[in-house]
DNA sequence: ATGGTGGCCACGCCA
């Protein structure tokens, strides 16, 4: 069972990367971040005929998630409860045994400005929900652009990607923190330790050619799901496709 | 220290 996330940048210029990464990849479950599509302009006839069932929440220009699902998607749940906004980044199902929660966490912009403290707002409601979201499904994923990387072996400069910068700050990696204590684990680290890979490079200044990335494109399991963390990666593949998505897939395997 | 690119949409906002 193969569980990836993926920032898409855009589902109306992307499809074509969707569709062929879909049948390259063959994923079960995935969750999709930066659709910028209005719900009624989602494309799901188009990926039920490739196999996958939809769940979506979007709104245009910015923003906008999506779950796709090889199983029926049960109890879909629509933005992050007890935080009322217009920003469509949340959305969680029921697939098979698998509680699994799709966030687009807010990038905010810079330390110390109004979408910074927004972030930090939004993340402290993310995890009063997920408290409860846990003890309700034991058997619990949380995926989804972070915009947070977790330590220094995810960013490609350290000195600059620092506790005081943006997607790296104290505060950021602090809420994160408090979400893994909920009893979650970031799925890649189950299994790799090393650094230099990364789920995400700015268009600019050729960084995916020279490598300058972060890893912000998470895949966080329960305790009752990390023993069954078989394989994890990133396909850096769709990234080297022409006009691309700045992200690439982040997934994990489950096994028996 | 600044600006580089891309998506949306039609000019600046967001990332």
């Amino acid at each position: 069972m193969k569980v990836a996330s993926w920032n898409v940048n855009s589902l109306n210029v992307r499809m074509p990367h969707l569709e062929q990464w879909l049948r390259a990849f063959a994923p079960d479950i995935v969750g999709l971040q930066e659709t910028k599509l209005e719900d009624h302009k989602f494309p799901d006839s188009t990926l039920a005929a490739l196999g996958y069932r939809s769940v979506f929440s979007g709104q245009k220009t910015y923003n906008g998630v999506a779950i796709l699902s090889r199983e029926a998607p049960r109890d879909v749940l629509v933005g992050v409860p007890g935080f009322e906004h217009e920003h469509r980044r949340a959305i969680s199902a029921t697939i098979g045994d698998l509680r699994v929660v799709n966030l687009y966490v807010v990038n905010g912009q810079d330390v110390g400005t109004d979408k910074y403290e927004l972030k930090l707002a939004w993340l402290a409601a993310v995890r009063t929900w997920l408290e409860q979201e846990a003890r309700e499904h034991p058997r619990l994923v949380v995926l989804g652009d972070f915009n947070i990387a977790p330590d220094e072996r995810d960013v490609h400069d350290p000195a600059v990607w620092n506790e005081t910068h943006i997607l790296t700050s104290a505060a950021e990696r602090a809420a994160l923190r408090d979400l893994l204590a909920l009893g979650l684990h970031d799925g890649y680290r189950l299994l790799h330790d090393e650094g230099g890979v990364f789920s995400w490079w700015d268009y600019r200044m050729a960084a995916f050619r020279r490598n300058l990335g972060l890893r912000i494109d998470l895949t966080l399991v329960s305790e009752a799901l990390r023993g069954q963390v078989v394989a994890a990666g990133i396909d850096r593949e769709p990234r080297t496709w022409e006009r691309p998505s700045d992200h690439a897939p982040a997934w994990i395997e489950l096994g028996a």
